[in-house]
DNA sequence: TACCATCCGGCAATCGTTTGCGTAAAGTAC
DNA sequence: GTACTTTACGCAAACGATTGCCGGATGGTA
């Protein structure tokens, strides 16, 4: 009989129910060879009886691991609260699932810029690790980003890799997938091709897959026209801006990559307005993939992320931080969607 | 000076630095009404200074209170485990946020449906409360649900409020929105009404819409063809096929009621096939709003959940039945977003 | 028989809080 | 000045695991 009757048992009524003391089975549940397989096996099948869990408090207090991530989403501070980058979600599947192969738990939290999550997760020992996601302005948490790795927090950041990076970095081969688009686009026979992204620093990923598209276009012995370059942010209003002043500019242009497919959604909105028909008179290319990129008319031309691998590395990364191992490579690979906006 | 020289401060530490013991550092931090003042704000100094954190390990294992709460998404057994349901995607924000507001933290799991996932969080004092969601066959989990609530674990469910339910459940207003969408196609001078979607006791929620629907035809003295109910649950392909299944029967119709925007984004592939023209032909209308309905051709009209306030009223409610409060009122409003696909 | 390595497992300390109880000092009431 | 409540805080015992250290069996070798 354990010492409280109806209570949520403890390592210690398993213990007096098999006859032995509670650092054995403590040990025996977490598979030390230290104890022998006969004392292994009763002391498992007490516990599946007795319905027993590990006390997840004691056992993170005592050993100083949680088996936690924190996953921590930053947003620009938009008005608009009310939705979140659908790009970000698609990978929180991927995020889950690795964690719970590995058998962690994953806290979530989405965070304003201002706020000292820093010290809330590294010090507290909520969690071993942290998974940092964030499509803003990079510079604006750059500073945060040092003061993790002069703590020794433990973390991985989504985004550009190529740069000179603080700290862990995962991110999709936007330079590759740049210029991936480039090629489909002159391979289409598209000359005059536009970018719609922050094509500056603060932006490193659009950056990059801006500077792929130039190399795309040296190689075909072509130069982008300065002109056809329109910064924006990742939403649709903003993109549906940038193609308006894209137009305004008057510079003729066949073909449109867009660093997101909200922009592109928003442009499609724009050419549509301003006359044009996708593709015949501009084709259009965005990044993400979506899924409302396929709902789009036309169904819109995109650049897919790996998300399933990309959630993996993710977890991969700060694990082997944790367990001091070396990371896994940090560049994934992207794959062109060809749909009807780029041309037939 | 600590003992402990460049580790983390514990309330030891600060303790010693105020000249206090160190269970008054823990009760003038949790704001007790049993410290002075002047104490309390020399040790709050002290601790700001130190960069000191509770122990959330430490706390929650003396306390027996995490301040965490699981969120737990349930899936059907789908091949296709790429992407989630966008719905309780877009729930997710909400949540997160209320939680953040109430101090809680967040803790996120997919689940299989033969997870024995009760245990995991309900003995091991991971969290004090469950959030579930699951858009599947409410038959499938209804036994869990039951063994939930026999062993005393606080939750709250995401679903159909109306019936005879397991547990404390929050939900819109499935029946009155079913109504509405009813009505407005009424109004619109269409007759002849399909539904798609589960209109059984497996998908309540696509039972109330349906129930709803025929409400509305019942009170404008029409009768639904039930030739012109199909069963569906909410994925593209399905409603696609669902849709194909409609026209073969061939009864004629003037609109569609989609039990969810998947289901209605799959029929529109699929009334578009078949030569028919939306909204001329046949109006159709969907559910949930996704992101996705404002960018079909045309737009898809349909119903949009009240996702802040639900994030707001599941949290409230798993937190209401820990300290043992009244639960907020379980029923919310929706509202009918009508775009083009309903027609002029 | 003596010696040493190996295998199992117990003892007690420890992780860093929270909280019940006790009590000196200080404040009322008469 | 006695008696009785507050106020403010210390003491020590939890909370339930993990882990370093140690020692009794066991068995193999010389």
């Amino acid at each position: 009989m354990g010492r409280r009757p109806s209570n949520k048992p403890t390592s210690f009524d398993i213990a007096y129910l098999a006859g032995v003391s509670q650092p054995t089975v403590s040990r025996a549940l977490r598979g030390s060879k230290a104890v022998s397989l006969a004392t292994r096996q009763k002391i498992e099948a007490i516990a599946r009886q007795l319905n027993y869990t590990v006390d997840k408090n004691a056992s993170s207090l005592r050993s100083q691991r949680s088996n936690t991530l924190a996953l921590l989403f930053f947003e620009d501070p938009t008005p608009d609260e009310s939705n979140i980058n659908p790009f970000f979600l698609s990978m929180l599947g991927s995020i889950t699932r690795h964690c719970a192969a590995k058998g962690l738990d994953l806290l979530i939290s989405f965070q304003k810029l201002d706020d000292d999550w820093h010290k809330k997760y590294q010090e507290s020992h909520r969690a071993d690790g942290l998974i940092l996601l964030g499509y803003g302005d990079y510079t604006l948490y750059e500073a945060r980003l040092r003061q993790l790795v002069r703590s020794g927090t433990h973390f991985v950041r989504w985004g550009s890799v190529d740069r000179d990076t603080i700290g862990a970095t995962i991110g999709s081969d936007n330079f590759g997938a740049g210029r991936l688009v480039g090629e489909h686009l002159l391979a289409r026979g598209r000359r005059a091709i536009a970018f719609l992204g922050q094509a500056d620093s603060h932006y490193p990923e659009f950056q990059q897959r801006h500077a792929g598209l130039v190399r795309a276009m040296q190689t075909a012995g072509l130069k982008q026209d300065p002109d056809l370059v329109v910064d924006a942010i990742s939403s649709e209003e903003i993109g549906y801006a940038a193609a308006k002043t894209l137009l305004a500019r008057g510079k003729p242009f066949d073909a449109v990559f867009a660093a997101s497919d909200l922009i592109a959604i928003g442009a499609l909105r724009a050419l549509g307005e301003a006359g044009l028909v996708v593709p015949r008179d501009v084709a259009l290319v965005g990044f993400d993939d979506l899924p409302a990129a396929s709902h789009t008319s036309p169904p819109l031309t995109t650049v897919m992320q790996d998300m399933r691998h990309a959630g993996e590395a993710l977890v991969e990364t700060v694990l082997a931080q944790i367990e001091d191992r070396p990371t896994p490579p940090p560049v994934l690979p992207t794959r062109l969607v060809v749909r009807a906006s780029s041309g037939g």
